[in-house]
DNA sequence: TCTGGGGTCCTAGGACCC
DNA sequence: TCTGGGGTCCTAGGACCC
């Protein structure tokens, strides 16, 4: 590689705008300038009356355990953000409307928008449904017209809008395509680090944490300029040496991480949280249920991907959210749902269960592609009895 | 008014092998 | 019998991201 005198790479960042709600105003064009709140596992439809005029649940009286998956930037304003408490969110913005994640809708206009973009720069990394980094070193058009375009495109396939990020590298460009949403172009040069990317807050940066973060402002460090400053030897001792090296290479901007087009997945999971928390010996006919259909949903989703896996986990979250895992890896691997169970049985059995249960997952890694619903490794018998 | 679901990566200790 | 070091696999937990 001809890394000692590369030169500069030209890294983009696309982020959808609020998508998921813009999807939603897609189809429910009156929703335009309201606050509406998506998200939370009892949220439903609206309903349609006769003369066609659709009537939206509101957030006001939501009972029950979901979190706000994304909001407009009207119910934003309110303080109502992704992640809260639907409980608090409905104190926050009563008014708000309320619908249900639609995932089906989400990941078909993430095909539309990703595909739209292929089109142009085809050296495309995937980061989820509504995001993604593109490597446009080998494009000979300057970088506004460039990133102008691939907006175009997004918007000529799907209707929505979108903020891009240019600079050298994913660490920049990733900060750069948050600092003028919605539907903005950020260009971020060499020279710019000092006066647009050092006023910021360590946590805008991809990878400094709730956790880092409160470490760092314990230590008097809140923007980036301030992490630039920082002593070496107070870094490494709050964090240890990787992190700490890593965390001087982000103020000054440095990042050599490649934009990967494919990557296999590493594991596979299912968890659900339960309405009320369950009691292991009272709820051990719901418990029980649960744990069954979790081992079948995993099992059609390794057949439909094409997967088989070696190890699997259970995850346990009690009603004092305490959160424990434990993992058994198989002789040889496996996509069946009789053998996950039991292994993620004999996984359970390891752990003192003696509160309450709040939530229950089931996890396989160690995946390899299997080849199908016919291939012997999906059977239970012959696999059971090495356990057994 | 407590905190979803699906992932990745990292750390660290112990087992085991050479 | 002791000392020792490297490498890989397995397991558990935690931070972080979308």
């Amino acid at each position: 590689m001809d890394s000692e005198h590369a030169r500069p790479r030209r890294i983009a960042h696309l982020d959808m705008d609020a998508f998921y709600a813009s999807v939603e105003r897609l189809r429910y064009p009156e929703l335009k300038g309201l606050p509406v709140v998506i998200g939370g596992g009892s949220a439903s439809q609206p309903t349609v009356l006769p003369d066609g005029t659709r009537l939206f649940s509101r957030l006001q009286g939501y009972v029950g355990r979901g979190v706000v998956t994304t909001s407009t930037y009207e119910a934003r304003a309110l303080g109502v953000f992704s992640a809260m408490g639907m409980m608090k969110a409905a104190q926050l913005a009563p008014e708000a409307i309320l619908l249900p994640v639609d995932f089906k809708a989400y990941r078909y206009y993430s095909r539309l928008f990703k595909s739209a973009v292929a089109s142009i720069a085809p050296h495309m990394e995937d980061r989820g449904i509504d995001e993604i980094y593109l490597d446009l070193s080998q494009h000979p058009e300057d970088t506004l017209t460039l990133a102008r375009n691939i907006k175009q495109a997004v918007f000529q396939a799907t209707g929505l809008s979108c903020s891009i990020g240019i600079s050298p590298n994913k660490l920049l460009s990733k900060i750069a395509s948050e600092l003028d949403k919605p539907d903005g172009i950020t260009i971020i040069g060499p020279g710019d680090l000092e006066a647009r990317i050092w006023p910021l807050p360590v946590g805008k940066v991809n990878g400094i944490g709730p956790k880092a973060n409160a470490r760092l402002a314990a230590a008097g460090i809140h923007t980036i300029a301030e992490l630039a400053a920082a002593a070496p030897e107070l870094l490494q001792s709050l964090f240890g040496l990787s992190y700490a090296q890593w965390l001087l290479n982000v103020a000054q901007g440095v990042d050599h991480r490649p934009v990967v087009t494919y990557s296999e997945p590493k594991s596979i999971s299912r968890e659900t949280t339960f309405e009320r928390d369950l009691h292991v010996q009272h709820d051990k006919k719901v418990l029980s249920a649960q744990f069954s259909q979790l081992c079948e949903q995993l099992e059609g989703d390794l057949l439909r991907k094409g997967y088989v896996g070696r190890t699997i986990g259970i995850k346990l979250r009690f009603d004092d959210f305490r959160t424990v895992t434990r993992d058994l890896t198989l002789p040889g691997p496996t996509g069946s749902a009789q053998v996950i169970h039991h292994a993620a049985g004999q996984c359970l059995k390891r752990i003192e269960l003696n509160h309450r249960i709040r939530l229950l997952g089931v996890r396989i890694s160690g995946l390899q592609p299997g080849t199908g619903p016919e291939d012997e490794t999906n059977r239970a018998p012959e696999q059971l009895s090495l356990y057994d």
